[in-house]
DNA sequence: AAAGTTATACTGGTCAGACCACGGACTGAC
DNA sequence: GTCAGTCCGTGGTCTGACCAGTATAACTTT
């Protein structure tokens, strides 16, 4: 009597799968909206028409996408849209790729250059005074191993934000799983040479000049040349590493 | 008896959960391949030490997020890694955003700015004779509002393919559905101005031939003029439709 | 009267067993 | 050889029950 639902929800999917976009949808449209409590699980099946356990398959399958929080005793909850789904799904996707590790920093310099081009339009004061902030901490943990890898994607990530665009953070949030794992794994090559560190800052600075001057191209330029610089060092430091016996005098 | 499984998976997870955790880290460590079968439900639940109904809720879980191709009467089958419940998840992750589809030509541009450099480098002659192909059907397709979208989808999206970057590619992919319904929306504004169409043959040729040079600040240049000339013959375009009872003579 | 404690009525989590619906393969008749 | 029908294995769904956390209300105790 009470399911008002089945009206313009496709006949074709059947069961969880019609539950799922039912749902789905009065998420998109802001019907429901974050910290929204749903209905009991029995009360729901009933006025959805279906069993339990179909809608559970649904409900769990919200979960997972992290679009529900379900919580035992309490209730299932409308969750804030969250970037952390975005990146295991992106890891799924990538997975079979050859070389993602690498090739996950061409999406990161695509996102980085990009936001930094909005950000010298569109960043407010305290856009760049974060930044600025970041690059303190970034100075003061230079040789601290454990924080100069956190220090150095505040300050990028600030970057992103600055550019008030939520597509770039959301994306830029969404490869970070696979942009740390990158550079742990270039960490061992680059293992503190100090050409390296002392480059670090001043690259990083200049980056941030360049953007509080609001000059799109230099801004862009810069970190196009701090990307290659960090590669160029890291590739012969690579290299020092394989070949030292020749060289040693 | 036969739950070889329990040992690594963390005891705080329960039930699906567990098996979904399982499920996708064979996903990610290759064990499980795309096109591989699973064992039937019944059996698995048995081997997996759980019920049935649970065993489905993860199973759908999988599905949902594209890692599963359940058939019925068939059976369950691995899906190969796609990227069209990216782009489900990033429209759901951006939906309470403001102003998304303005928004996501950001990531747009970011993408392809990137790609076209990539693609000065990479790119085959296949890739380039690709490109050309749509350029030939874009030109083709100038008078039918219908064919124009995709064929300017199909240009724009050639030139990431060749940038031989999976990650641009797929995330280029995931935002495609905002970016199409972003495309229909601005098309009404758009709406076969003589101005617009001459001009877009134009810009894409002279992106293609910037790119068939190799020049990658030519490229991105060319690119980054077409899409603010877009904007603004857009925006001029949307100002004469509303204010035209002056000029008229 | 106020504090702590228990009882109870929610909630989700799990299970078992049954039945239905679909796909494919096998077998028979033509 | 071809086609129809049957049968078996698959996922899809349901019912009803019970377990396990959570919060609240009632109770007892101080």
């Amino acid at each position: 009597m009470l399911d008002i639902v089945r009206s313009n929800t496709d006949e074709t999917q059947s069961g969880a799968a019609r539950v799922f976009t039912f749902f789905r949808d009065r998420l998109l449209s802001g019907e429901l909206k974050a910290g929204d409590r749903l209905l009991a699980e029995r009360e729901l099946a009933l006025a959805l028409g279906v069993s339990r356990p179909v809608l559970r398959e649904a409900l769990r399958s919200l979960a997972m996408l992290g679009l529900l929080d379900i919580q035992h005793g309490r209730g299932a909850f409308v969750r804030a849209a969250d970037a952390s789904v975005l990146g295991q799904a992106l890891t799924l996707c990538l997975a079979p790729e050859p070389n993602i590790l690498d090739d996950v920093l061409q999406a990161r310099i695509a996102i980085e250059c990009q936001a930094i081009r909005l950000a010298c339009e569109r960043a407010s004061e305290r856009d760049l005074q974060a930044i600025a902030g970041t690059l303190d901490t970034l100075v003061d943990s230079l040789d601290d191993p454990e924080k100069g890898g956190p220090a150095d994607y505040a300050f990028h990530f600030a970057i992103v934000r600055a550019s008030n665009s939520g597509s770039l953070m959301k994306i830029y949030e969404a490869i970070s799983p696979l942009l740390m794992r990158s550079h742990v794994e270039r960490r061992r090559d680059t293992f503190r040479e100090p050409a390296i560190t002392t480059h670090l800052v001043d690259a990083h600075r200049e980056v941030f000049l360049s953007l509080a001057r609001r000059d799109l191209d230099a801004a862009e330029h810069r970190l196009r040349e701090h990307f290659l610089i960090g590669d160029d060092l890291r590739r012969s430091n690579l290299i020092s590493t394989y070949l030292p016996p020749q060289h040693q005098s």
